[in-house]
DNA sequence: AGCACGCCGACT
DNA sequence: GTCGGCGTGCTC
C-alpha cells in the first residue's frame, strides 16, 4: 500500500503530494492520519491525504516511519476541504492542514549532534551527551560542530517530536476484600486519624472505588502521604488513568430545558431552518434580528431539532462573545454534549476538548473562528452568530473566512447554515436581497421591550466636565443619576492606553516607534511608551527627546486616562476597566465580568470588546465617549464598522425591565453611520451604504483582492509592486479596476515597508491562475528580501 | 523551507 | 590544503 502525504514544509515546491510505502506494521494508517516520514536527510511530520495501490514515481519509495495517533486526527471531509481551500485562498495545503489542528499537534523538530569517535566524545562540548544543534548559540561551538561533521567524527540525527501529552491522574483501586479492611481498621491505633478516615470511607463506599486522587483528597481532606503509605501497606493500588482537562469545570452540567415560547417571527424562522435540517438541504439563511429579538433562542431550538434528528451541530461565535454568559447558556441546554473551543483555553485544554469532538463524544461544538474546522462528524446544522464580525476572517496565513468555510461544509454535509446578526455584513445582506441566501427577519424584541433611547451629543457644542475634553457635562450628569439609583453604566472608548501620542509644544515632535510608522501610546500603569503593533517599549520621557523642552503634552485620551478623569469627577466611584491590557491573563476576562455582574463596580469602562454579547440587566446607561475613532480610517468599510459598533454597544443598555439610555459623543453628528445608529435602523443604513458602495465601485458590487508587497527597503517594495501591477494590467479585463500601488496606511510595520495593490473586479476568469503565478514568482523574489501576500476578499485594507 | 553539494576566493 | 560563502537543485 502507498500513502499520499502532504509534508510539513511550507513552500511552493513542496506544496504537493509525496508518496510513501506503508510497511506492514503501519497497515492501520488511514486518510487523515498524522505520520512521521523521512524527507531528504530529515524527518518531518505529514498528513495522509490518500491511499493507493500503485505509484507513478520512478524512484524507490521510502517507508512511513510512524503513524502518530491511534485515531486519525483529520476526517476525510477536512482533508478534502484543505485541498479546495488551498486553491481559493492562495495558501499552501500544509498551512491549512495545520490550522485545522490544535497547536499541540504541531510537531517539534530537533537536530541532535552525536559524537562518533572516542576523541570527539571527550570534548567539553558534549560532556558525555549528544547536544541539540538548534540550541547551540556560541560561534566557536557551532564551528566546532561543523568541523566534527566534516571529519566524520560526529553525526546529525533528525528527530520529530509529538508535543501533545495526555493528562493523567492517579487513581486508587482496592486490593483487598471488604472484611479485611474492617479487620485492619479494628487493629489500627486510635490516633491514626487520617488512616482510619480512609479505611472508613473504603468500607462505607466500597463500590465507589476505584477513586481518583483528587476526589479522595477533596472528600476526605487526606494528603498524598496517607495514600502513598496505604499503597505501601498493600491496602490500595495506584494507576495513572487518562483524564480530560475540563475547561468548563466551573459550570454546572445540569440540563435545564426551560421551554421558552417563541414569538411568531422566531417560530417562522425556526420552522424554515427546521425544514432544511429535516430535508438535508444545503441552504444559507440570514437571520437578521435587532438586539434583543431572541436570535439565540432560535439557535438553541434549531440545535435541539438537529440533535433529535440524530445529527450534530456546529456553532460559531466571535471570540469576544465567548463569554462565560454565553457558554453557560449553551451548557445549560445541552450539558455534557457540548465542547467549547476558544483561545482562552490552555494548549492542553484545547487538545482535550478537540479530542472529545474527534472521538464523537460530543454533539454540539461552540467555538470561535478556528472551530469551523472542528472534526465533527455528521454535521446537521451550522450557525454563525454575529456573522458581520471581522474576526471571522483570519488576518494572517491561511487567510480564510469562517463564513466561506462554513458554506463549504454546509454543502458537503447537506445541511443548513444560519448566519445571524443585528447588523449583517453588507455582502451577506446583499446576497439575501438577490436570493442567494434566504432572509429571515426578527423585528420585534422578544420581551416586547422598547429599544433604548439614543442621544447624540455634538462634541463641538458641549460643555466638558473637568479640565479635559473627554467627558461632557451631560454624560457625567447621566452617570451620576444612574449611580444614585444603584444602577450600572457601561462606557466605551475604543482606544487603550493612557494617551495616544506625545507631542512637543515647542518643536512639534511626535514620538514614533523606531520599527513602525506609528506614534507611541503612553501607558501610565507600566510607565512606558508602547507601540501597539510591534510591542516596542521605552520609558515615558519628561523632556522632548528632540529639543529637550519640558513643554511636552500627552494627547488623545485612552481608557486609562478616562478612568482617572472619572475617578476625579466622582470620588469613590467603582470602575472596572476592560481592554487588552487588563484581560491578557487567562481568566481575567471572566473575573472582570463576574465582578461587574455581582455589582462590585458601578462602571464598566472598556474598548470595543465590551460592545458585544454582554447581558447585564442592571445596566441602564451606555456611553460612547468618542464615536469617531474608527470613522475616518482609510478603509471602504469604515462606516459599516462604525454603525455596527454603535448599534452593538447600544444593545447593552436596558436588557431587562428597566429602560435603557444611550449617549453617543461625537464630532460628526451628521455622518449617516452615526445618525442612523441613533434609530438603530439597519435597513436604512443598508440602503444608504449600498449606494455609497455602488458609487465607489466597492464590495458587494465588486469582488476584491489585496496584494501586499513588503520589504525592508522601501524602493524594492515599490519596484516590485509596479512589476505586479503591470502584469495584472496586461492580463486582466479592461473593466477591472486596479488601485495602487500605494504605500499602506501604516507604511512601515516591524521595519518592513508595505505597498499594496487592490484589484476590484466583477468577472475575471483567469485571475485565480494569474494570482497563483504571482504567488509562484513571489517564492523566487523572496531571496531578495521581498514578501508578497495575497488576500482574497480582505476585511481590512490597512 | 532547509539541506547537501559544488564552485570559488581567501587565508593559514 | 582548508574554510566559509553563496548559488542551485532536490526532497517520494
Amino acid at each position: 500500500m502507498i500513502a499520499q502525504v502532504i509534508v510539513d514544509v511550507a513552500a511552493k515546491q513542496t506544496d504537493r503530494i509525496f508518496e510513501y510505502h506503508v510497511p506492514d506494521k503501519l497497515k492501520d494508517v488511514e486518510i487523515g492520519s498524522r505520520v512521521f516520514v523521512p524527507f531528504g536527510p530529515r524527518k518531518v511530520q505529514g498528513f495522509v491525504v490518500g491511499l493507493t495501490q500503485n505509484s507513478e514515481y520512478k524512484g524507490k519509495l521510502k517507508d512511513l516511519l510512524l503513524v502518530v495517533d491511534e485515531m486519525p486526527p483529520l476526517t476525510p471531509e477536512l482533508i478534502k476541504l484543505s485541498a479546495d481551500l488551498a486553491q481559493k485562498i492562495f495558501a499552501y495545503r500544509i498551512t491549512i492542514l495545520k490550522a485545522m489542528l490544535p497547536r499541540l499537534m504541531r510537531a517539534n523538530y530537533r537536530k541532535i549532534l552525536t559524537p562518533i569517535t572516542a576523541e570527539a566524545k571527550e570534548l567539553p562540548l558534549f560532556q558525555g551527551d549528544p547536544v541539540d544543534l538548534n540550541k547551540l548559540t556560541d560561534v566557536d561551538q557551532i564551528a566546532l560542530a561543523r568541523k566534527l561533521l566534516r571529519n566524520d567524527q560526529a553525526k546529525i540525527e533528525y528527530l520529530v517530536e509529538n508535543k501533545a501529552k495526555k493528562k493523567t491522574e492517579n487513581e486508587y483501586s482496592l486490593a483487598l476484600d471488604k472484611d479485611e479492611y474492617q479487620k485492619i481498621l479494628n487493629s489500627l491505633r486510635q490516633n491514626a486519624l487520617k488512616q482510619r478516615e480512609l479505611l472508613t470511607d473504603i468500607i462505607d463506599n466500597f463500590n465507589e472505588y476505584p477513586k481518583k486522587q483528587s476526589n479522595i483528597e477533596s472528600e476526605l481532606k487526606i494528603k498524598t502521604s496517607v495514600l502513598t503509605s496505604a499503597v505501601k501497606k498493600g491496602w490500595l493500588t495506584k494507576d495513572a488513568v487518562e483524564v480530560y482537562r475540563n475547561p468548563l469545570s466551573g459550570f454546572d452540567d445540569e440540563v435545564k430545558d426551560k421551554k421558552v415560547i417563541l414569538n411568531d417571527e422566531q417560530q417562522y424562522a425556526l420552522d424554515q431552518v427546521a425544514e432544511s435540517i429535516k430535508n438535508k438541504q444545503a441552504k444559507t439563511y440570514l437571520l437578521e434580528g435587532i438586539t434583543g429579538s431572541g436570535k439565540t433562542e432560535v439557535y438553541l431550538h434549531a440545535i435541539s431539532k438537529t440533535l433529535s434528528d440524530g445529527r450534530n451541530a456546529l456553532m460559531l461565535v466571535p471570540e469576544i462573545s465567548l463569554t462565560p454568559q454565553m457558554v453557560r447558556q449553551v451548557k445549560a441546554r445541552f450539558g455534557e454534549n457540548v465542547a467549547v473551543l476558544h483561545s482562552g483555553l490552555s494548549d492542553g485544554e484545547l487538545y482535550d476538548e478537540w479530542r472529545r469532538i474527534r472521538r464523537g463524544e460530543v454533539r454540539v461544538v461552540v467555538g470561535a473562528r478556528s472551530a469551523v474546522f472542528a472534526p465533527l462528524n455528521n454535521v446537521g446544522l451550522i450557525i454563525i452568530d454575529e456573522e458581520h464580525e471581522s474576526s471571522y476572517k483570519q488576518e494572517d496565513n491561511p487567510r480564510y473566512h469562517a463564513r466561506d468555510v462554513a458554506i463549504w461544509r454546509s454543502n458537503y454535509n447537506h445541511c443548513p447554515l444560519v448566519l445571524g446578526s443585528a447588523t449583517p455584513s453588507l455582502g451577506s445582506r446583499a446576497r439575501a436581497q438577490k436570493g442567494v441566501y434566504q432572509l429571515l427577519r426578527l423585528t420585534k424584541r422578544a420581551n416586547n421591550k422598547n429599544l433604548p433611547e439614543v442621544h447624540l451629543l455634538d462634541l463641538k457644542h458641549v460643555q466638558f466636565a473637568g479640565g479635559q475634553f473627554d467627558l461632557s457635562v451631560e454624560l457625567v450628569e447621566a452617570i451620576k443619576d444612574r449611580l444614585e439609583k444603584k444602577e450600572q453604566v457601561i462606557l466605551m472608548l475604543n482606544r487603550r492606553g493612557f494617551a495616544n501620542f506625545m507631542l512637543c509644544r515647542e518643536c512639534g515632535y511626535v514620538m514614533k516607534c523606531p520599527n513602525c510608522d506609528l506614534s507611541l501610546t503612553m501607558h501610565k500603569d507600566t510607565g512606558m511608551m508602547q507601540c501597539h503593533y510591534c510591542g516596542y517599549k521605552e520609558a515615558i520621557p519628561t523632556r522632548c527627546p528632540n529639543c529637550q523642552s519640558a513643554k511636552i503634552r500627552f494627547l488623545g485620551s485612552g481608557t486609562q486616562k478616562v478612568q482617572e478623569e472619572l475617578e476625579e469627577l466622582m470620588p469613590g466611584v467603582r470602575i472596572l476597566r476592560m481592554d487588552v491590557d487588563t484581560t491578557r491573563r487567562k481568566g481575567s476576562y471572566k473575573k472582570i465580568l463576574d465582578a461587574f455582574g455581582d455589582h462590585e463596580a458601578d462602571i464598566l469602562l472598556g474598548t470595543q470588546m465590551i460592545a458585544k454579547g454582554l447581558d447585564f440587566p442592571n445596566v441602564t446607561l451606555v456611553g460612547v465617549i468618542n464615536a469617531d475613532t474608527g470613522l475616518w480610517l482609510p478603509d471602504y468599510n469604515a462606516s459599516e464598522r462604525t454603525f455596527e459598533l454603535l448599534t452593538q454597544v447600544a444593545g447593552r443598555a436596558g436588557r431587562a425591565e428597566k429602560t435603557g439610555e444611550v449617549i453617543i459623543q461625537t464630532y460628526n453628528p451628521d455622518h449617516y453611520a452615526i445618525q442612523l445608529s441613533q434609530t438603530q435602523d439597519y435597513e436604512r443604513f443598508y440602503g444608504y451604504e449600498m449606494r455609497v458602495r455602488h458609487e465607489g465601485n466597492y464590495p458587494p458590487y465588486f469582488y476584491t483582492v489585496l496584494i501586499s508587497i513588503a520589504s525592508k527597503k522601501e524602493q524594492n517594495a515599490a519596484k516590485e509592486a509596479f512589476n505586479i501591477k503591470r502584469k495584472l494590467e496586461r492580463n486582466l479585463h479592461p473593466d477591472t479596476i486596479i488601485l495602487g500601488p500605494t504605500p499602506s496606511a501604516i507604511s512601515r510595520l516591524k521595519n518592513q515597508y508595505y505597498y499594496q495593490i487592490l484589484v476590484k473586479y466583477k468577472k475575471e476568469m483567469n485571475l485565480n491562475t494569474l494570482l497563483h503565478q504571482i504567488q509562484d514568482s513571489a517564492q523566487e523574489i523572496k531571496k531578495y528580501g521581498l514578501n508578497v501576500y495575497i488576500d482574497n476578499e480582505p476585511e481590512r485594507i490597512i
